[in-house]
DNA sequence: TTACATAGTTTTGTAAGCTAAACATAAGTT
DNA sequence: AACTTATGTTTAGCTTACAAAACTATGTAA
């Protein structure tokens, strides 16, 4: 696969990226996590979540004694976090800032969590705060924007995306909130 | 893997987007597309590409006679222009309304692209829109936000992602903008 | 027409990340 | 202690998507 280069010491894959996120929620839901508790939460086999956990374990993420509870260690934790904000961060501008309803929000961060820089999360976080700053022109212009639809049905090129709009809005992706069960996806 | 539920018909893997897209972007730049092109854009080898061609062939997105052009019939010109248009609308979004690099935008919205829906697709757009409207009180509200950065060291936890600032503001992927080239990640 | 370079294909192998099923352990119940 | 159930592990197999290398076709040039 072609792949992304970031420092690799803090470079988790997508996968890694959700079972640590689960630990964590788990841990702060009912205290503790176990496979099968993770296995449930991302809708997936506990023998997968087995070996997953092996290479948590051998990146020194994570404590797991045979038969045992999940625990996090520092590295894992501060990890966890990590994915944890990225993934607030994303979901709190998609459902606050685009107005997303909140289960097609979850869904579209957990898909999009992976694959951020911390360059555009903290980007993403001065917008997030400035639609919410007490200032009467702020507050004004945000009233608009959320009043703010486009109606665009020309079939002229978008000069944003250069296609024509049947094509740059597609309705495609329409059943894609019927969840929000707090399965993971993807 | 966990899957994402979208109607089918229209649901494409990241690498089969991917493909689409370079041939799209093959075909506009140099007027056709081969496999060795197809393979020196997206950075991998001539074999793969041979490969997942094939698979394009079976679901009628392309034509491809053993050892001449590819071709994008209707339905997979149409999946390329929305693949092209989703990314367009990500990568500006980064750029003009967040601000982030030119290189790193192209990076961040390649890693994204593949994993958003059609309704925050629209969403952003009328964000993008929003900002460039013609509007004394919107321009002056997005001169505010350009002159706008968030200067947060504190320990506290962050009223947005609920997790301390230097947990959700690692200082990571600062080494993740160094190409630009071309080349399409992940 | 032969030879060679370029382009495309096929084959073999690898890795991640899953499933499903068989197996092992732990813990509670009688 | 023996049985039962829930939980955890292991094994075998699958799919996607790639690399690397061997092989095949095409076209140009002598």
């Amino acid at each position: 696969m072609l792949t992304f280069q970031i420092k690799k010491e803090f470079s988790f894959t997508p996968s890694e990226q959700h079972y640590l996120r689960a630990i964590y929620e788990l841990q702060e839901e009912q205290g503790y996590a176990r496979v099968t508790d993770v296995a449930r939460k991302l809708n997936i086999g506990k023998g997968a979540v087995s070996l997953a956990l092996k290479g948590l374990v051998e990146r020194d993420l994570i404590r797991h004694p045979h038969y045992q509870v999940i625990e996090l260690l520092p590295q894992g934790e501060m990890a966890a976090k990590q994915v944890m904000s990225r993934f607030a961060v994303l979901k709190h501008f998609l459902e606050r800032v685009l107005g997303i309803k909140k289960n097609m929000a979850y869904v579209d961060a957990c898909l999009m969590e992976h694959f951020i820089s911390g360059e555009t999360v903290d980007r993403l976080i001065d917008l997030i705060r400035f639609f919410e700053l007490e200032d009467d022109l702020v507050r004004e212009a945000v009233q608009r924007f959320q009043a703010y639809r486009r109606t665009c049905e020309s079939t002229e090129n978008c000069p944003i995306c250069e296609f024509s709009c049947e094509v740059a809005l597609p309705e495609l992706e329409n059943s894609a909130a019927d969840q929000g069960t707090g399965h993971t996806v993807r």
